[in-house]
DNA sequence: CGGCGATTTGACATCGCTCAACGCTCGTGG
DNA sequence: CCACGAGCGTTGAGCGATGTCAAATCGCCG
């Protein structure tokens, strides 16, 4: 029981992650960034939650084996799929680990209701600004983003479609917050140069993602990464 | 353990529900809408979830005890507390009441990531034939309308802080709907003359949902329903 | 009747979208 | 080494959708 077999698979480009295996295996980005929607929402534009390494996008399997969910690299991935049954088994195994699965299930949805705050009550500036804020606190919870930086080998279009915006605005924006001095943005990697007014402009506030000085969803999404790799 | 405690209690108007109590009660909605907001975002506009009869719009009390949300009446409602603690053995006692205590969390992300993509991607007129779909799906789902109709309590304003717009624009987009012989909209009551043409229209797909012909979540919440009243 | 909240309407301002074009960088093949 | 094309970022012009403000109307209730 202590140990979970994982398959891991390299992802690159805009490429779709486990279209076919999805029924019987979870998703755990290991590197990378990985964005979810809703499968049979084939709409053009769509507003897909994005995922960290250490998040399991399709974690839901566990208590609902018909979740599907159309997931894709943004940029290079890695990601490791472990069985849901081996997942099933350790819930059932540990009450602890329940509980755990299961904030993690509920981070899930505060980030969701997040996210529908932002792109329905911001203008533009904020949406992104807020964007910036809310992927720098995540990376930074799971010990990525130890300076300012943050890595992003996604491109401005999939931004937009983060933020629920055209490509073209999102470069506007973009151009706007660096005029600020708020943002660079060089060779894929975006430098937040002034976090405090980029949180203010956008309205961040870390406390309701649950993630900075978190001592249990986040955590449990580390210690979750930890297992599978280990 | 066949029996819940519980307790009763009327609100109306755009009352708040349950600030005090909060932290060891959750909220099942019995009678009317509740709207739901994460705390902390006293922002002004915000689009919260809407809740149904049967929905306990707080249930992820059970895993995370320092959840909070803003809960709030639209129209008049009745609402049943239910101690957190209950739940939490009822979910020890059974491991399928887990298994529905958490299709039911799930449920809700489906929700949020639909009213994300719904305010991302759609246009005012899809937005609001959206909701329409949905909310008449949900009530639909728990034997609430049976005929066409579904009761609207609450303000046009309302409707558009769900879908992310104005009031104003709200009142025009109506407007439009009924021009096209879709809906009728007379005295606290909004009756869908052409349910069929508003999906199309807004690109709702019931599947998504998780609702209609559904055989779990649904059906568990109208259970939940019976079990904390019975 | 008076008053209040909700709906409606009009005028106007603004934001963000679309279309189209251009430049830049990089990889690929001649 | 150079030509070329592809993908991405950037820019401009025009316009449609939506927000804001203000006022009129309607309906309900005291």
């Amino acid at each position: 029981m202590s140990k979970l077999p994982y398959r891991i698979e390299n992802v690159g480009g805009h490429q779709p992650i486990a279209a076919e295996t999805a029924s019987h295996e979870c998703c755990l980005v290991v590197k990378g960034y990985v964005s979810a929607r809703s499968a049979g929402s084939t709409q053009s534009m769509q507003i897909p939650s994005i995922h960290v390494p250490g998040d399991v996008p399709d974690l839901g399997k566990i208590y609902d084996s018909e979740l599907e969910l159309e997931m894709a690299a943004l940029g290079a991935v890695v990601v490791a799929f472990v069985p849901v049954r081996g997942l099933r088994e350790l819930a059932d195994y540990s009450s602890n680990i329940r509980a755990g699965l299961s904030l993690l299930l509920l981070a899930d949805s505060y980030m969701l209701r997040n996210a529908l705050s932002n792109v329905g009550s911001r203008n533009a500036l904020a949406r992104v600004a807020h964007l910036l804020c809310e992927l720098y606190a995540r990376l930074h919870a799971v010990g990525l983003a130890r300076t300012e930086e943050i890595p992003c080998p996604f491109t401005q279009a999939d931004l937009g479609e983060m933020c629920g915006l055209s490509a073209v605005h999102i470069n506007r924006t973009v151009q706007q917050l660096r005029e600020r001095g708020l943002v660079e943005w060089h060779s894929r990697v975006i430098r937040l140069i002034d976090r405090a007014e980029l949180a203010r402009l956008a309205g961040f506030s870390p406390a309701y993602l649950r993630v900075p000085g978190d001592r249990t969803s986040r955590r449990l999404h580390y210690g979750h990464s930890l297992a599978a790799a280990e």
